[in-house]
DNA sequence: AGATTGATCCAT
DNA sequence: TGGATCAATCTG
């Protein structure tokens, strides 16, 4: 089967749906052409990892989610349009990686939390956007080939069996939205 | 268990 | 404008 890039109608639904579609998707970030000079033996660089692990964060109320505290020039994003990347650097060191979901003004995302490569497995979202390379410079854009980032299908069929569901990580200042199990993750 | 690190947000 | 906070990771 071909490779499907996942579109905008694919994150424009219920965040913890599209979290469990997101398990045995591949992120891709494929790097642009150093030159025309170099065509020719280039391959275009592309880095690309199944993903393993993802939380989300849903709506106004969840005090877990950056988006509690209402608008603003971080979060806006957030409320915008989905399919577009959400990335922010947390504890002044990581970058952490999440799509934007659902309709326009209701604001949700997916913090993609690992990914494997073969037998290799990358546990992290601080890891996963070093290995991917990511910075800021992609928050706001949308995930499609003219960004360079984005998800696809590559036709790996997850067994719902294989799926867990858990706490988030990090969220003990969320009140009782801390044990919502909106982490969902492969267990092989 | 403790240090690191800087953008963000809100109360002075 | 200052200071607490933080969707994490490393080292010991």
């Amino acid at each position: 089967m071909k490779n499907k890039i996942l579109k905008m109608e694919f994150f424009n639904r219920p965040t913890l749906k599209v979290a469990r579609g997101l398990l045995g998707k591949f992120l891709v970030h494929q790097f642009p052409r150093r030159s025309a000079l170099n065509l020719r033996n280039s391959a275009r660089r592309e880095i690309s990892a199944m993903i393993t692990e993802v939380e989300a964060y849903i709506g106004l109320k969840d005090r877990a989610s950056h988006a509690s505290r209402g608008k603003t020039k971080r979060t806006e994003i957030m409320f915008g349009k989905s399919g577009r990347w959400y990335i922010y650097l947390v504890y002044g060191m990581h970058y952490c990686l999440n799509i934007v979901t659902e309709k326009e003004n209701y604001p949700a995302a997916i913090l993609i939390r690992s990914v494997k490569i073969g037998d290799k497995e990358i546990k992290g979202p601080g890891r996963v956007s070093k290995y991917f390379q990511i910075n800021k410079k992609f928050n706001g854009k949308f995930a499609d080939e003219k960004t360079g980032l984005w998800i696809e299908d590559r036709g790996v069929k997850i067994n719902p069996r294989d799926i867990k569901r858990g706490k988030r990580i990090g969220v003990d200042y969320a009140g009782t939205w801390k044990d919502r199990l909106w982490r969902v993750y492969l267990t092989k």
